[in-house]
DNA sequence: AAAAAAATTCAACGATTGTTGAAGAATCCT
DNA sequence: AGGATTCTTCAACAATCGTTGAATTTTTTT
């Protein structure tokens, strides 16, 4: 009952002059919508608020007074961090953008130094290229869920891909073409960077989870179900390499 | 002389009272940005705006205001032909849905027609899926180029892909399902699924256009050539099918 | 040619947008 | 403890948003 009170005054306190943060913050994650915002600094919560709504609905889909609600901050805080909205979009994605490229270097080094003198076969080069995006999301870390799906939004869009995406994932993509390059000897080098396109595209609307193919197929796949997702599209993937990049056919 | 002062007049008539469209818009034609807007129908101009600009920018990216303005006309009139905003949308997105269907489904047709008892190969199935989308702009139509943007934009969004797209475009999937798995036998069903997964991510970077291929590939593949992207895109995906879809592998 | 219908313009509405400066509270440093 | 610094709130700004009703022009019909 007394418990209940004060999630009622809680959930109206939208004009009251209040001076007790913490307390207030405990209280109202427990019933809200938006949980354990009293863990994380602000400032990450914003940055999390931003990258889930914006992965969703769009840069221009999400407004800061959005970020700012979900956040459970207020509305002039995102600009206060951040600066303009631009920024703050920016900032979303540098978070987690060399996170995710030290995995991959990690995992590409790692199979180059386990293959033999020959260099490692197109299939442990693309594992090495996915099985990073896998990782993070085993237990449910839906803030790496929402970054994917961003990325996916920003490689599909012509107006950021070039200048986001080019900036800060060629450099290791361009490792990563090095390393097909010496795994298929002799190919057409403009055909590997078609298949790696054609790679591009598939991860990237698998990293985007529609959940259109879970309708399509009546549930039989699932697009959460990246395990899955991942562990089919490799031999795909490196199949297709084969038949384009081979010399032979 | 005369040509040039008329042309003057016609960059400065935001506020002159106009009663003269006819001519007006013929001289406007000529060295404006906005390309022969008095040969198509006021309708019709203010969906290829709205196109153009939704497949760059995204939905909540433009506004009525641009998307009038581009079409060259006052600002009520995409209210007064589509109603709200979201229904323009949809008249854009269904407009060309249609067309695009029917070269499919007839394109099927046809190669089922030209295969024996057994019916198509996978290479012949892919490829009427994906050169029917070749044909509309092989000469230089813009328009079509900027409707398929737009339907890689709609599918790779979490919004929009589970509503539009599955209503539009599932039905005539669902047959093309239906003839890989005749062209792949005893294969496991949700194989074919995700195989058909990952042809619609490589098909749908294809269709965005983002550039990004041109630059990691310092100019040697370019977006805009759809003939070898297909090309390409028909032996690469054919072989990722036969890898994960038949049974022997 | 007059009347009816459709297409187009104009001006304006309330709502919402990103952003800011000043005021206030919390935290840190010595 | 107290001054400096950082963080947070509040209220408000001009600008822009989608939408609408009434007026006007153009086209179609009679």
């Amino acid at each position: 009952m007394n418990f209940f009170l004060l999630c009622c005054i809680d959930a109206l306190d939208s004009l009251a002059p209040i001076s007790e943060n913490r307390d207030n913050e405990e209280i109202g994650a427990i019933m809200n919508d938006k949980p354990d915002n009293s863990a994380r600094p602000r400032k990450e919560r914003i940055l999390d608020a931003a990258e889930e709504l914006i992965a969703h609905h769009g840069y221009d889909g999400v407004t800061l007074r959005q970020i700012a609600n979900k956040a459970d901050v207020d509305v002039a805080l995102p600009s206060y961090h951040f600066g303009k909205k631009h920024d703050l979009f920016e900032a979303v994605f540098v978070r987690r953008a060399e996170v995710l490229n030290d995995l991959r270097l990690s995992a590409l080094e790692a199979c180059e130094e386990a293959a033999g003198p020959d260099g490692p076969t197109v299939e442990a080069i693309i594992e090495a290229f996915l099985r990073p995006m896998e990782l993070p999301h085993e237990e449910d870390d839906e803030g790496w869920r929402n970054y994917l799906a961003l990325v996916a939004y920003v490689n599909n869009s012509p107006v950021w891909a070039r200048e986001l995406m080019t900036r800060h994932f060629n450099p290791l993509i361009k490792r990563y073409i090095e390393a097909l390059k010496r795994a298929l000897p002799g190919a057409p080098e403009e055909n590997i960077y078609w298949a790696y396109h054609y790679l591009s595209g598939s991860l990237t609307l698998t990293m985007a989870r529609t959940g259109r193919l879970d309708i399509l197929s009546h549930g039989l796949c699932s697009s959460e179900d990246f395990k899955t997702a991942y562990g089919r599209m490799i031999p795909f993937i490196a199949a297709g390499f084969r038949q384009i990049c081979e010399p032979g056919k």
